[in-house]
DNA sequence: TCAGACATGTAAGTCGTTACATGATTCA
DNA sequence: TGAATCATGTAACGACTTACATGTCTGA
């Protein structure tokens, strides 16, 4: 049986949220739905085993929250040594960002299936998409509103920007953690975009084969 | 334990592949390197045991390739079961495309680094992403011309698009295979021009911010 | 002749999810 | 009072990669 297995990608992942403010591993949890959905998840059976193995390894310190009564509250603070190595995994060259996509899968092998089958996948993926991008351009809009009053809507905006809550409203303009968390949502609406685009040409050109011009019924 | 039976999808990526015709590990490995690798991959850790797994279970059949000499080479060929099986899979809904993008992460912690920071991963990426976009649209130009022609440039293509291979030349025009492979090609070319529209936009974003319009060094 | 493609397969480890187990607090 | 959410964590499984081990055949 292994001690603790090494978890590489997870560390720095949390790390980087605990570069902004210390944390719990449910806020982490948190952040991480609300905000990278579209590009990131991690689960509690990754989080809470490399919370531990950071605090050991001494990239994080672990206290109890105070103010949480008699309910176990951790949170967790960066050290020095973690800044280090986050910094140094972001200067490290990424992955290639690696998508598995079932919907493309089954659409490629449904070339011996009639051609209703291929159309009516294109249209489920067409339909899901749709929904995303309505999910998404929503909460863009949002933060980009919050963003120009120079406050935040809530506290989960809050934390995701840095910013101050409310009340003083930052004034000063975007800040620049706002900037990034604005620009990665605007990555997966353009993703979104062209998937749709793609829908409606795939559509067509399966359509036109099937009744090709000139076609004689 | 768990009344519900595990979802494999290696299987039905191999099993998808037989329906097209006999194939060893190898020609799979090969032919999902080679036609879809923007959206799948399967390495041969999985591929072997699966296609043991798939022949135990009678969902497909192995006989040892006789023109092989004494290279050893297995030939799966897909069953009647097999076909049903791959059939229910393909009319089952599709898991949402689930993408993990270290670039993304990195880019949306870089909050805390210099702005040159941010835009250095934004350049690497988009570098990344415009020779992919080069390597796909040669496959995409060779590919569409072998179609119009109805004769496919190599072994590869041709077991690719099920075609006869040359000699004859399918004359009839674009075979449904085919067409599906180049849609397929065409959703990954999509969505690396989504990704370096994003790059200028974003680089423009955060220079503009740098150094806003009116602002005085 | 020798590199590179063809060809099969396994072992060990990495990576990640789901289901479970437990209990506190909040608010309708 | 009871549902939802806050909060921690583990065990078992599932999914996937890498490195290795082995050997054949083809063509410059």
């Amino acid at each position: 049986m292994s001690a603790i297995p090494p978890q590489k990608k997870t560390r720095f992942a949390i790390l980087g949220l605990l570069s902004w403010q210390p944390l719990s591993g449910y806020d982490i949890k948190k952040l991480i739905e609300m905000g990278l959905s579209h590009f990131w998840s991690e689960s509690y059976g990754q989080l809470y085993p490399t919370l531990s193995q950071l605090v050991v390894q001494g990239l994080a310190t672990r206290k109890t929250d105070p103010t949480s009564g008699k309910r176990t509250r951790y949170v967790f603070t960066i050290t020095a040594q973690g800044r280090k190595e986050l910094r140094s995994w972001l200067h490290d060259p990424s992955d290639l960002p690696r998508m598995r996509n079932e919907f493309l899968l089954k659409f490629f092998l449904s070339g011996r299936q009639p051609v209703d089958e291929s159309i009516r996948l294109l249209t489920e993926y067409r339909d899901q998409q749709q929904a995303r991008h309505e999910l998404y351009t929503a909460s863009q809009k949002i933060l980009t509103r919050a963003v120009r009053l120079g406050v935040l809507p809530d506290e989960v905006a809050h934390i995701l920007t840095h910013d101050k809550p409310a009340g003083g409203g930052s004034k000063a303009g975007t800040s620049r953690q706002a900037l990034l968390f604005l620009l990665t949502l605007r990555h997966g609406v353009l993703a979104i975009e062209s998937r749709l685009a793609w829908c409606d040409e795939a559509i067509k050109a399966i359509r036109s084969q099937r009744s090709p011009a000139g076609a004689r019924s």
